[in-house]
DNA sequence: GTCTATAGGCGGATAGAC
DNA sequence: GTCTATCCGCCTATAGAC
């Protein structure tokens, strides 16, 4: 285990202050001083506030998108294979806690690159979706796929980003691993009352 | 219909920028600029930047309280009552679509007061929903009521807090008149998923 | 690669003339 | 109440010594 190298400890420092306070609450003087090095060093080795930004989101997207893939090459029936992929999106925010907040910290950004960022993010996340529920889902209308995307990423994502807001009247923090196991029944009750009312769509056309 | 005060006119366009983007986005002098009037105006009429902010956050926040206290008075069963006070949630948000960007905006937030006017303005939510739902749901676990007052909040906000980044694969605006009535479809349709489940749940006891 | 020093601009906020 | 002028600190970013 050796030392972390000083790029390494500038994209730590950063990860962890934009995450908790955001693109605009955050200053480059912040980032040296956390990491523990000279200011300077910060535009020496990532350029700009933006990019060093930029390198952070990305490293979250890929990860995301490396967490979904492995999924996806599961076998099994859609149920179990949707219940594996929300399992998964937990875990990927649990572990990566960072991620939710710094997607609604670009929410009202002025930068429009942000804006775009989130739109892939969403976007290939959203096509993931589409393909899993393409077949007990309609094309348009109340219940199609992207309805359920938007009502179940929120389900997970809010979990994470409201825990500090909800915390005093939910019973001590929302993220400790009683109350999660909860929000992850919680969750999976709800995907299969979504599946079993579709099933009753079908059949009843 | 006389010509807005200076203050109303700063008022407005704190209202507009903090909304778009954020606390950190916005500056004292785009305030002043886009109310056309002089900086020091702002700091004689709100005394100063923090200030400015929370009444701008108490104006939402009362209007908020009183849109609910409205459908609250309302007769009914639960079911007719719980989806009344969804689409009061829905038209609420609708006519106030920089409510929702506010909050979020404040999730990252350096100022510890305003994670505690967040606090405060989700618990009340989330008493109002207890009450509603306390006779069919159980104290705690899966299905506790606190479950589905964040997941069916989220459903409602997230409409508009990603509307500008679900846009490319939604089909056009998904705020537009028959893109929202499509939403407030799946909104209802999964409050009654969730009755009926919760129904199932108390016979099987 | 890392440091000090500094440029040049914008941030919130105030003093004081009118 | 509204203006100009200004304070002072922090911001991103760079120049240049070491």
């Amino acid at each position: 285990m050796s030392e972390p190298t000083t790029p390494e400890r500038i994209f730590a420092a950063a990860d962890e202050l934009f995450g908790s306070m955001g693109y605009d609450g955050v200053s480059v003087r912040d980032i040296a001083e956390k990491a523990g090095v000279n200011k300077a060093s910060v535009f020496y080795h990532y350029d700009s506030k933006d990019a060093l930004f930029e390198r952070v989101l990305d490293r979250y997207y890929t990860a995301h998108h490396e967490a979904l893939e492995d999924v996806w090459g599961l076998v099994g029936d859609p149920m179990s294979r949707l219940h594996a992929v929300i399992d998964s999106y937990i875990d990927f925010m649990l572990a990566n806690q960072r991620y939710p907040r710094l997607i609604v910290s670009m929410i009202n950004a002025a930068n429009p690159q942000h804006l775009e960022f989130i739109q892939r993010s969403t976007g290939s996340l959203f096509n993931w979706t589409e393909r899993a529920l393409g077949d007990i889902t309609p094309d348009s209308g109340p219940l199609a796929a992207r309805q359920f995307y938007l009502t179940i990423s929120g389900a997970v994502t809010n979990t994470f980003i409201y825990a500090e807001a909800v915390a005093p009247w939910w019973g001590g923090n929302p993220l400790s691993e009683g109350n999660l196991a909860t929000r992850r029944e919680h969750i999976h009750w709800l995907v299969d009352m979504c599946l079993e009312g579709l099933a009753r769509e079908r059949t009843d056309v």
